[in-house]
This record gives structure tokens, C-alpha cells and sequence, in this order.
DNA sequence: TCCGTCGAATAGTGCTTCTG
DNA sequence: CAGAAGCACTATTCGACGGA
């Protein structure tokens, strides 16, 4: 199985906190974004457990009538098409009047509302294109620390201690119809490449700190010895040449539009170590383009 | 056009790993 | 175990740019 990639909004996020302080919004947002993902992985680890008699398709943003849905998780059975919309919220939450709340009292969205527009716009996309697959969505609550109350019967929520239960279903299935790769081969041809809702928050290269993150504690790496780098807070050691390409495809993904130079790298990497060596690691790991003055770089 | 500066290419060095 | 091969790194060379 194909491992769930970080949404960029994460990414991102993940990337700016290291390098700058993020505004309580942010920090908001990112924990959010963080939340969500780790529930995703959490169902991801649950479908790993099934019988392999299904196809399963993640993270798809799909248009219809150029109103955009996303499903976290497809799986595509025999002659039936099951979406998931995964929900990690700790903590309690009661419904009443088909409205979602805090335990506090304060209304949250009600996923219901979104996974029954998702699904019956997947279901028009469907129909569009003549293939009449019976689609059923469910609400995944995943977070073993979620209690939920006055839940609507037949609501299609999934609670944490019935996850088991219910993909049980599963495991007696028939073998796929092969037409149903086709389906699959057509929703990924057609979707999206990003959210079309994703909001990136701004930062500017002079406010980001330079260096390299350690990848453990995230302190920024000052000592070389020989082919290898350490950080000084926690001791985690790194050959040179891994920790200066990780660090370039962050500065690749936070400045896409910057190009690629030995000087650039040498500044954003901020080790104590030669430009010819940063050099020497661009050209083994990157492509270059152009020659002389002005040569960068290129994955 | 000349010349200083900057920056990339290249040849060379020393160390490690592989192989017969 | 010795020589070959590969790798990481450095010193030097060479070319481009730009100001006078």
C-alpha cells in the first residue's frame, strides 16, 4: 500500500514553525492540519489489516460541475464504492438537530452535511460518465478519547469502538470486478492537484531562519566532523550530504520560483563548510542548468 | 577594451570500500 | 592482503560579467 502523503498545507506548516514563530492562528490551523492527517494514517493502519479483494484510493480531490469534494478514502469492492470521511476530534460532542457541538455548547461543522454532499457528487460524477456503482459513505470517528451523544440511528457514523466491527463486513467479500479498475484508473486521472480551498500562509525568505534542522529535535545543526554533521542539543548525527539535499528540497518547496544556486544553499544552509562543497553535493544530487555564472540547479 | 572579481569546472588528493 | 575503484573533498584554473 502506497503511503499517505502529508498534505503541502502540513508540510508547510511543519517547515515555517522550525524557521520562524507562527501566529496563534496558525498554530491553530497547523495543529488541525496535523490532527487530521495522524487520523487518516491511524484508518490507513485499520484497512492494512483487510483482505486485499479492494482497491483503495487516498487523498483525492475530485471536481463535478466545478464543485470541488475531497475523500480521504475510496475503496472500491466488488460492484460498490465505500467513502470515508475521517474524523479526529478528541474530546465530547453531542448532536441535536442534526447539528454538531462541543461539549462547551459551541457548534462545530457538522461532517454529516459534508460527506452527503461529497457523496452524491461523486455519485453525479458517476452517473455522468454511465457507471451506475452503488456508493455508501460513512463518518469514521477515530479518536479513541471521542465520545459522541444522541448520535441520529442510521446517521452512518463510525465510533471508535465499532471500527472493527463494521470493515469485519469486509472480509467474506467476493473478488473485485476488474471493471472497477477503470474506475479507479479514472478518478485519479481526473483529479485535482491541489485543494482548491488550501490557504498558505505568507512568509518572506529574510524572516525565515537559516540552517539545517536536526531531524530529531529540530535544533539547527552548527557542528561538522568529517562526512558527518550533530547537533549540538541533542547529539542525532547526519551524514552532510543527506542533510544538505533534505535541506534543499525545503527551500525548493517553500520557493519554488527561486532558483537553485550553490550560493543560495551555502546562505540557506549555513554550515560551517565550503561553497565547493555545497557544490560538489548540488551537482552529484541535482541536475544543473546552464554553465559558468548563473548555473542552478534542478530535481 | 581592459582588468578585477566572482563563480563554476576540473584536475588532483587522500581516504574507504570492494574484489580477486 | 594488495591493488583497483569509488567517493568526498580541495586547490587551481578558466570563463563570464561588469565597471572604468
Amino acid at each position: 500500500m502506497k503511503p499517505r502523503l502529508k498534505p503541502r498545507e502540513l508540510v508547510l506548516y511543519e517547515y515555517l514553525k522550525r524557521r520562524r514563530s507562527l501566529s496563534k492562528e496558525e498554530i491553530k490551523k497547523y495543529r488541525r492540519l496535523d490532527r487530521g492527517y495522524q487520523g487518516e494514517v491511524l484508518f490507513d493502519q485499520y484497512l492494512e489489516r483487510l483482505s486485499s479483494n479492494f482497491l483503495l484510493l487516498k487523498d483525492l480531490w475530485l471536481s463535478h460541475h466545478n464543485r470541488a469534494f475531497q475523500l480521504d478514502h475510496i475503496l472500491l469492492f466488488h460492484n460498490t464504492l465505500y467513502i470515508f470521511e475521517i474524523k479526529n476530534y478528541p474530546g465530547e460532542f453531542y448532536f441535536q438537530n442534526e447539528q454538531l457541538y462541543l461539549d462547551s455548547g459551541e457548534e462545530i461543522d457538522n461532517p454529516l452535511i459534508q460527506l452527503r454532499r461529497s457523496k452524491s457528487l461523486l455519485r453525479q460524477l458517476l452517473q455522468q460518465l454511465e457507471w451506475d456503482i452503488p456508493v455508501v459513505a460513512a463518518v469514521v470517528f477515530i479518536n479513541p478519547e471521542c465520545s459522541l451523544f444522541q448520535t441520529p440511528r442510521n446517521s452512518n457514523i463510525i465510533l471508535p469502538t465499532q471500527i472493527n466491527r463494521y470493515l469485519r463486513q469486509f472480509e467474506n467479500e467476493v473478488p473485485l470486478n476488474p471493471a472497477m479498475h477503470h474506475v479507479m484508473n479514472h478518478l485519479e486521472s481526473v483529479q485535482l492537484e491541489h485543494s482548491p480551498y488550501e490557504q498558505l500562509p505568507t512568509y518572506h525568505y529574510n524572516d525565515l531562519k537559516k540552517g539545517i534542522p536536526c531531524t530529531s529535535c529540530d535544533f539547527f545543526i552548527t557542528i561538522v566532523e568529517g562526512k558527518k554533521c550533530r547537533c549540538q542539543n541533542c547529539g542525532q548525527s547526519e551524514f552532510v550530504q543527506t542533510a544538505i539535499i533534505r535541506n534543499v528540497e525545503e527551500f525548493m518547496f517553500l520557493f519554488p520560483d527561486e532558483r537553485v544556486t550553490s550560493e543560495q544553499i551555502y546562505a540557506w544552509c549555513r554550515l560551517p563548510i565550503s561553497l565547493e562543497r555545497i557544490r560538489y553535493h548540488l551537482k552529484k544530487h541535482l541536475k544543473s542548468k546552464g554553465i559558468k555564472k548563473g548555473t542552478y540547479y534542478i530535481q
